[in-house]
DNA sequence: GTGGTCTAGACCACG
DNA sequence: GTGGTCTAGACCACA
């Protein structure tokens, strides 16, 4: 369902939690879907427990899943989230394009870059 | 020249050096151009001097700079540097788009957004 | 495991290093096995965890190893980086091999000498 | 005569010692030529007199030259010293050649590369 | 004065 | 427990 990558650097919780971010906001995980427990992914992935509970804490916190105390995690609606996780990701992008400037690549160029690569739709599973 | 932000989460050596490349690829520094030296910039930001040196290590092993002991740090010729430099950023660019992808946002938009930004040319001094 | 020699014009991070390229490269540190901790290092040849940590960055840097916080150090595979490695030491022999030549020295000699050495094949344990 | 490159990590009076290694190895400088001044080598290569001074030094501590005070230094007989020289080279191939021998390549495929090689002799000027 | 190495010890995030 | 950052201060080689 998501993937671990020990070679990345960003710490696995945070590896765990943009899995599921993605998972929620591209609709492959519905409106109320139950996650799955912190210990059945913890036994999947042969990942610490605390590392999953780091990242279900997290994905709670900024408001993609809920919890419901002695039943379990369920994700929240994606509409309700992804005009905040669209602005997240122009956020980083404002600050590669900043980047981009500074190095003296011209706005044509990036978006000619855009629209030249690959459509990146989804494919239902 | 350069700006230390402690609440950034990223390292400061990682800061500092960042805060060179851009310097270095403006062209803001030129080809052979003494750098501040380690204790100098060390002490006028009130950084330890152990954490210069990392961030200039990390500098010429990146082939930003050179460092000659005894004489001092010196900038790399912006040409032989600014394809490698830009090609980090078009990876950044890589997967920022692969996010938006996954959002569901379409190409266009993206470009759009891109062309309406400000054009972000840097002025010859 | 490792030999240290504070007569070794080399810096002590850098003969750690080293070592542990030939010991990764010869394939006596497995793909994905356990690099021996920063501090346990540190302590078994008296070394400060600093200079270790320094080691252990530069041959993450250089694709030897890959350190995950938290977990530890662990080698890739010598695969992926044996030729790399090779290109290295085929690059000493070129300068060697240059000196050789100003030294009016012949490539016949040099080859026979080399061919007259002992085989230094590696005995699998 | 010689090349000096601050780009090189070799200090720079270990760069002057061993280009005029090379030249009175080569015979380029013949028995008791005068060698340059260091006045003039530093004026020269834009050096620190004191960096000149400190390879003449070891020229001399190395058996290369020899400095008569008030008149200059001067080379040796290139025949007193080739062989020392050429012992040096194969002191450092042998260390090539271990790293090639933990590396696993084998003795012959040194020897090819050796023998494939340009022949590296020098133009008289 | 310069860059560079090393130690000692503290602190943090991660698992 | 792990890797990683940072500080403070000493020392060295080089120019």
């Amino acid at each position: 369902m998501i993937n671990i990558n020990y070679r990345d650097p960003r710490p696995v919780y945070e590896q765990v939690s943009d899995g599921f971010k993605k998972l929620i906001v591209a609709g492959l995980i519905k409106k109320d879907e139950k996650m799955p427990s912190v210990r059945e992914l913890a036994s999947t992935y042969a990942i610490n427990p605390n590392t999953i509970q780091r990242a279900y804490r997290d994905l709670e916190n900024e408001g993609y899943i809920y919890s419901v105390p002695g039943k379990g995690s369920f994700a929240v609606d994606m509409k309700e989230i992804s005009d905040k996780h669209l602005a997240e990701i122009y956020e980083r992008l404002d600050t590669v394009l900043s980047d981009f400037d500074v190095a003296g690549e011209s706005r044509q160029k990036i978006a000619e870059y855009i629209l030249a690569g690959k459509s990146g739709k989804i494919e239902e599973p």
